[in-house]
DNA sequence: CAGTATCCCCGTAGATACTG
DNA sequence: CAGTATCTACGGGGATACTG
C-alpha cells in the first residue's frame, strides 16, 4: 500500500503536541526545556518530556546536554524536521481550504 | 498560531482509516459501500460507515444515493480531496526519509 | 445492500508528587 | 533546571447483533 509512508509520517508528527513543539523550536532556534514549556501553551513537563524523547528517537530534534550545575539541556531542529516545514506549509494551505468549505457562512 | 490549519487538516484526515479510504476511492473511482469494505483491508462496516459520514461532512467525498431495491449508494472523491493527493505525495516522500533514518540497518 | 445500536477495551493525555 | 513515577480520565476504535 503506497500510503504507508504517509502513515509513517503521521505516526511521527501525530498527537496533540508534536507539531506545536516543532513549530516553537523553529521560531526560537536553540531552546532549553523550561523555556520550551513556557512557550508551548498548556503543556506539562511530563508531556513535553515524553514528546521530546520520541521526537529525538525519530530524528526530528537534536538534544545537547551540558553537564553543568544547574543542568542545561538544549534542543534544536534536525535537518529532517526542517524538510518537513515545506510539506507542512502545503498541508496548511489545504487545511485552509477545508476550513473555508466548512465555514462558508463566515 | 500558524499551524492551526495544519491541525485542522490533521483532524480531517487523521484516525486509522480515513487516508486508506481516500486512497482506495482514488484508485477505484466511483465505488459502492460493500466494494469499499472489501478493498479496505480489515475495516468493519461500522468503522467504514462512521468514517464515510465524517469524510462527507468535511467535504472530502461525495455520496450518491439511488433509491432502488436493493439500495445502491456510490462514493467518489471531491475536488477538495483530489487537491490533497499532491500534498500527501510530498508527505509520503518525507515519511520515507524518516523511515530511512530509523532503519539505517536495512 | 447499506448501514445503525450497543457495549467494551485499550492507549493517549493529564494531574500530582517527587528527584539527581 | 530538567526531568521521572504513579495513578486516573477520556475517547477512538472495535466486536457483536440487528434493520429498512
Amino acid at each position: 500500500m503506497e500510503d504507508c509512508y504517509v502513515r509513517y509520517a503521521m505516526d511521527v508528527i501525530g498527537g496533540k503536541w508534536k507539531l506545536l513543539i516543532i513549530w516553537t523550536i523553529l521560531q526560537n532556534g536553540v531552546i532549553r526545556f523550561n523555556d520550551l514549556q513556557r512557550k508551548v501553551d498548556g503543556i506539562s513537563s511530563l508531556m513535553l518530556s515524553k514528546n521530546l524523547k520520541e521526537l529525538k528517537e525519530d530524528g526530528l530534534i537534536l538534544r545537547h546536554q551540558y553537564n553543568e550545575i544547574p543542568p542545561r539541556v538544549e534542543y534544536e531542529l534536525s535537518e529532517l524536521s526542517q524538510k518537513l516545514i515545506v510539506v507542512l506549509q502545503s498541508l496548511s494551505e489545504w487545511g485552509c481550504e477545508v476550513y473555508k468549505y466548512k465555514k462558508p457562512s463566515i
